[in-house]
DNA sequence: TGACATTAAATGTAATTACATTAAATTTGT
DNA sequence: ACAAATTTAATGTAATTACATTTAATGTCA
């Protein structure tokens, strides 16, 4: 469905303006579908996401302050959300031997057991996105870049 | 900056993924300057955007359940917000004559006026967005659009 | 060296959100 | 007509978030 369906305003400003409304609106249909996949585990979209940054260092740790810089957003609380998958035992957080402010951050095995569980899910519902073609999916991708790029706000 | 290096990750499972991530990203990235631009007003993001569908209805009054299909984060609770904005005097709340379930909500003058403040401010970042064409601004929203519809999920 | 600034992480808090439940009005089916 | 189902909005709540502050460690430079 159109944009302008979605959300049943007929007319916007601008097609600027109406990129920008369908960015946001896009995000917030993604994030309800990878909601209700992670639903059933247990576990919420920010843990699950700074989970899959932990595992992409995997084996090596990673500091807090390294996970921020790799969230989507950034706002949200990473010490916390540590804390959190620490009490699943997904997370094991030492201090940093060579900086004692930092503290590294590794996933576990069973951290590890647990994202391939949800692997299959994810994998199985990104499949049912080849709708837009692989170059579609650069495109988009690439126009998502410029637009970033051409405000100049940090 | 390419996304890869906005969040450290060289490399991604796929063109479909990547896009994806980029999706919530320009997301974040969007919010996050929408918001700084309405820190000084006191008002939330989410505030403001109820307040401009009223806008657009205005002078009709719209029920609490329009607010919600135009909303663009439908998880959010409008009802409340509505209480947050009538605390401020920018809308007025009234029951539905025709169905007393319903609330019929409308904009004020002040909430009016409030919004005109703003919108010199919102059109003048919107501007530096031109980095993108006209034609690329209808591209990303076609693309978006394409995205969502090649999933089933409803 | 030592005062001051900066950085990293944790914590306190108030507000907001997600989600379930409730309450009231309307619609549906017999 | 009336019981049951549905719809609409409000509310209770626990968890999460945004934001400011604190604590501790490191860096800077006179």
């Amino acid at each position: 469905m159109k944009i302008e369906e979605e959300i049943k305003q007929p007319v916007f400003k601008s097609a600027h303006s109406k990129a920008l409304v369908n960015v946001m609106f896009t995000n917030n249909w993604l994030c309800n579908i990878q909601m209700e996949i992670l639903k059933p585990y247990d576990i919420t979209l920010q843990q699950y996401n700074v989970l899959r940054i932990l595992r992409g260092q995997y084996p090596s740790p990673i500091t807090v302050c390294g996970i921020i810089e790799r969230m989507l957003d950034k706002m949200s609380n990473a010490s916390r959300l540590v804390d959190k998958l620490l009490l699943k035992d997904f997370v094991i957080r030492r201090e940093c031997p060579s900086d004692r402010r930092q503290v590294d951050v590794v996933i576990t095995e069973k951290g590890l057991d647990f994202l391939k569980q949800i692997d299959q899910c994810q994998a199985k519902w990104e499949e049912n996105l080849h709708g837009l073609t692989e170059a579609e999916a650069h495109e988009l991708s690439n126009l998502l870049d410029k637009l970033r790029a051409s405000a100049y706000k940090k």
